[in-house]
DNA sequence: CCTTGACCTGAACTCAGGTTTAGGTGTTAT
DNA sequence: ATAACACCTAAACCTGAGTTCAGGTCAAGG
């Protein structure tokens, strides 16, 4: 068992997110002793779904629906499949446009290169759509056409 | 040269992000007439950009700075150049994060179809961390430890 | 003419996700 | 025993990124 502030160390998460985390319903059953937060394996295991699900885009309101769908048992695996099943959608749909960010930020360090061993964006410019090395051609057009 | 309206529906975006993007700075030396917005190629690019760079996790304000670098002419390469590349040293990190989610996600929708199958989830549970299937393990590994 | 629709502005408002503050409790080193 | 810590609460505050509102301009169509 482990105090708050340990988890906050462990999870390099400030107190007063855990606080905030906790009020906002996100450690339903946590074990107190005279009025001091315990946190267990649940809770340790509750906070990496919760990192999870936050990153996959999910508001707070509903990373507590999903742990009140663990507290009321087996009746509500369906809803939790469903959850992250949605969620992984989300993500790896997410996953292709951060890589076409990536494309075009790539682009931009090319661009940026040629400019700065030219003292001018001219050549550069011309060059654009069709006269790129064939690897920036590819990430450019990743990054700007459909 | 394209209308406020216009750009909103190329887009996707609200007329009121835009003329908040404008207002922020986002578009220096923006074409008027008689005080309506034109919207020509420079800022189509501008806006492609801000999507991006928004996306890479930078703020407002220092896409601004970007964009007032863009108007300052060829002695800012520099600074543009490492604004990509800290950019995209983000996104490459932020790809690996997504990826653990990801893979978090992938073990919990495997998770909860076998806890469906068995009607509970004692068997699952029990085979955390060294019984699982073997593509599952790796998720399941690459979710949790370093 | 006069209404409709697309544009304009500045200022106020919203919302999520925390953070800070003020005031208090309880246990442990000096 | 008293100071220093780590913990507690409720409530106010903050920030970024928009959105909404109130009031106004202007061009085109019926």
């Amino acid at each position: 068992m482990y105090t708050i502030g340990q988890v906050a160390e462990l999870f390099h998460l400030p107190v007063s997110t855990l606080r905030y985390y906790d009020k906002q319903g996100l450690f339903p059953g946590m074990a107190r002793t005279s009025g001091i937060r315990r946190f267990g394996e649940g809770e340790l295991e509750a906070l990496r779904v919760i990192e999870c699900l936050k990153k996959s885009g999910l508001e707070i309101r509903d990373i507590r629906q999903f742990m009140d769908w663990c507290t009321e048992g087996a009746a509500t695996y369906p809803q939790r499949l469903e959850l992250f099943q949605r969620q992984r959608a989300n993500v790896e749909e997410e996953l292709v446009r951060l890589n076409k960010v990536l494309d075009m930020l790539k682009f931009k360090c090319w661009y940026y290169e040629q400019a700065m061993a030219d003292g001018g964006e001219e050549r550069v410019k011309s060059m654009i759509p069709h006269q790129l090395p064939e690897e920036i051609q590819a990430s450019y057009q990743n990054a700007h056409g459909e």
